[in-house]
DNA sequence: AATCGGCACAACCGCAAGTTA
DNA sequence: CTAACTTGCGGTTGTGCCGAT
């Protein structure tokens, strides 16, 4: 049996709401709440739109303390910092930043910050010089050359080829300093106490006050766990010369999906800088396969899911985080439905 | 003044997860 | 337990605006 349909499609408006139905929507919803069914509220008040559609047009656009445009640099860092952390999950990055929808966000994603952030980097390659592009052309063609035997829908993001100088990870160094590194160096900002490589994650806001990022933080990694279901998978070819070979870009699981001038331009930045940047991925592989790549023993692909605690690269920081978080710290979401719905 | 291309944004679509009967 | 249904999410598309030619 096939899916029904959300809607009677051919009677539904599309396109663009009129002020008329924006005026519909806003006061039934504001005096009546949704009634817990997008899908019947077209009906009740006379819209013919789409359940959907009017779900997204008051979440969007209509509910109270919407901000659109004018993104600070401080939501900017955040921004690249969490796309970087945990890929597109617009939506809990959206919860990170009051006010902001997960559409503005990754709309502002993909038009100016992606390329905001590959200018920066342009320049950065510029200012380095020739001296990488030697050992990049090497790279380029030697990934072209590599497929990965018996993987499909997979490609070699990070080239096979050992890098000049690819020391291991240094066990000893503070992990914090490690992310922070990389973080810091592709647009991030993070506060210099080291004691908080954190972000302002899963901190309860009122609507209307200016938010303190400073004040209110929490470490990144255990907050996303936290969140909504990260049952990311990364895949890791083992056997190969280097940690981190693949990744697969089948599932949601691509930290770069949809970014595929932006994947490569990282992938050079990445072994243009090979040390400080295995100092920061060492933190979303594992410290364990980043140090022995071969050290399943087998040639099969592994995963690890970011919604397991267990997996995340630094679990002291999560059981921190987890107790911190029953004193005083509710969950957050997008936003406080009850607070906006009034009477269900 | 007309046209073209790029950009920004709103909205739609399809899928997956969650919920309910 | 399972099918039906709803909600939420992320990717993609459509459209209007604006600057360059």
């Amino acid at each position: 049996m096939g899916r029904a349909p959300c809607c009677d499609k051919a009677n539904v408006k599309k396109g663009p709401w009129s002020p008329e139905e924006d005026t519909k929507l806003k006061a039934y919803i504001e005096e009546n709440g949704t009634g817990g069914n997008w899908i019947a509220l077209p009906q009740k008040i006379g819209l013919k739109r789409c359940g959907k559609s009017c779900r997204l047009r008051w979440l969007n656009y209509l509910r109270p303390n919407i901000r659109h445009g004018g993104f600070s640099e401080e939501e900017d860092n955040i921004i690249c910092s969490l796309y970087i952390s945990i890929g597109s999950r617009w939506s809990i990055i959206a919860a990170q930043l009051p006010g902001r929808t997960d559409n503005d966000i990754k709309n502002y994603w993909n038009t100016k910050l992606k390329k905001k952030l590959l200018g920066k980097q342009r320049k950065e390659q510029q200012a380095r010089g020739a001296t990488c592009l030697t050992f990049k052309h090497e790279m380029k063609r030697e990934s072209e050359n590599y497929t990965v035997p018996g993987m499909v829908n997979q490609v070699a993001h990070w080239p096979l080829l050992q890098p000049p100088v690819m020391p291991l990870p240094s066990t000893h160094q503070d992990p914090h300093d490690s992310i922070r590194n990389l973080l810091v160096r592709l647009g991030g900002r993070i506060s210099d106490n080291p004691m908080n490589f954190r972000y302002p994650l899963d901190v309860p806001f009122a609507q209307d006050q200016p938010y303190d990022y400073d004040q209110n933080s929490m470490n990144i990694l255990s907050s996303a766990s936290s969140l909504s279901p990260l049952n990311s998978t990364c895949s890791q070819v083992t056997g190969g010369t280097t940690p981190f070979d693949v990744i697969d870009v089948d599932g949601p699981n691509d930290v770069f999906q949809g970014l595929d001038g932006f994947q490569e331009e990282l992938s050079e930045l990445i072994y243009s800088n090979s040390q400080q940047i295995l100092d920061g991925f060492e933190g979303f592989y594992g410290t364990d396969n980043m140090v022995d790549g071969s050290s399943t023993g087998t040639s099969s692909v592994e995963s690890s899911s970011w919604g397991d605690i267990n997996s995340l690269p630094y679990p002291q920081f999560v059981s921190g985080f987890e107790a911190c978080q029953q004193q005083t710290i509710p969950q957050v979401s997008t936003y406080n439905e009850s607070s906006y719905f009034g009477p269900q």
